[in-house]
DNA sequence: ATAGAAATTAGAATTATTCTTGCACGGTCG
DNA sequence: CGACCGTGCAAGAATAATTCTAATTTCTAT
């Protein structure tokens, strides 16, 4: 275990639970998270969980991603990227743009806007194929 | 007072509620309607502007936005937009694309995807001037 | 080793939202 | 005109995700 990542210091919970985010990449919720980590670490709380889950978050090693009002879910990948929710087998994916594509560019806003976070979700359906 | 409108019968209480957003369109939660609205139905409970708020929206009448974990706002603006939020002012702001973009154009997913739904919210801070 | 700081735990508290129940209203059909 | 019926409304209880609190444990630096 790392002494620290990206300036937050690592303990025994929260190295647990990066390493279950980017074993799992399939962003799971806090209690998500909870449940899995119960088979590492059988005395977690779920308050460590969600302690845990915010210092990442806060020190930008993971991202926090909503769908509507339904729990957060948590997602290891730092590239700049959307997430679309497959309606028909619930799955989230992780959507990249197109090269060269820079999306404050293609917006209106008012010239000498600072953009400090942009979040895109997508609902549908996958193809079926 | 229409008898209905997008197919949803109009009652006293979604009409005003829908007029309020209609009005003042500076994304107000549901709480926020539930207070502004007191002024023409004294009466009315938080209950029903919740459910006046969720018919509208099912019939595509209003939009509902989600940022972060907030409350959720409510935007009678149904042309296709994002939304900005001004952490100095804490407003919120329509953003529009410029014109000819397609936002699935722009993104990698897997040939075939049927997109139903598109949000995009940004935040940040609008020059100071 | 030890003091002070920070993290963890367990459970209580909070907050937005939804649900439940009983009542009121509007329209319809005799 | 009056009984009926479906829908909407009001009030408050219930729910669910998350945050807070207080007490304990673990670290870190000295």
């Amino acid at each position: 275990m790392p002494a620290e990542i990206s300036g937050l210091r690592m303990t025994r919970q929260r190295w647990e639970v990066y390493r279950l985010l980017m074993e799992q990449r399939d962003h799971p919720t806090a209690n998500d998270v909870f449940i899995r980590i119960k088979d590492r670490l059988p005395n977690i709380s779920l308050a460590t969980v969600y302690n845990c889950l915010e210092a990442l978050v806060q020190h930008g090693v993971i991202r926090q991603v909503n769908f509507e009002r339904e729990s957060s879910r948590f997602c290891p990948n730092l590239e700049e990227h959307g997430h679309f929710h497959d309606k028909r087998s619930g799955t989230i994916h992780d959507v990249t743009f197109k090269p060269g594509v820079n999306l404050a560019d293609v917006l209106n806003l008012p010239p000498g806007t600072l953009i400090t976070d942009i979040e895109i979700t997508l609902r549908g359906e996958l193809p079926v194929s």
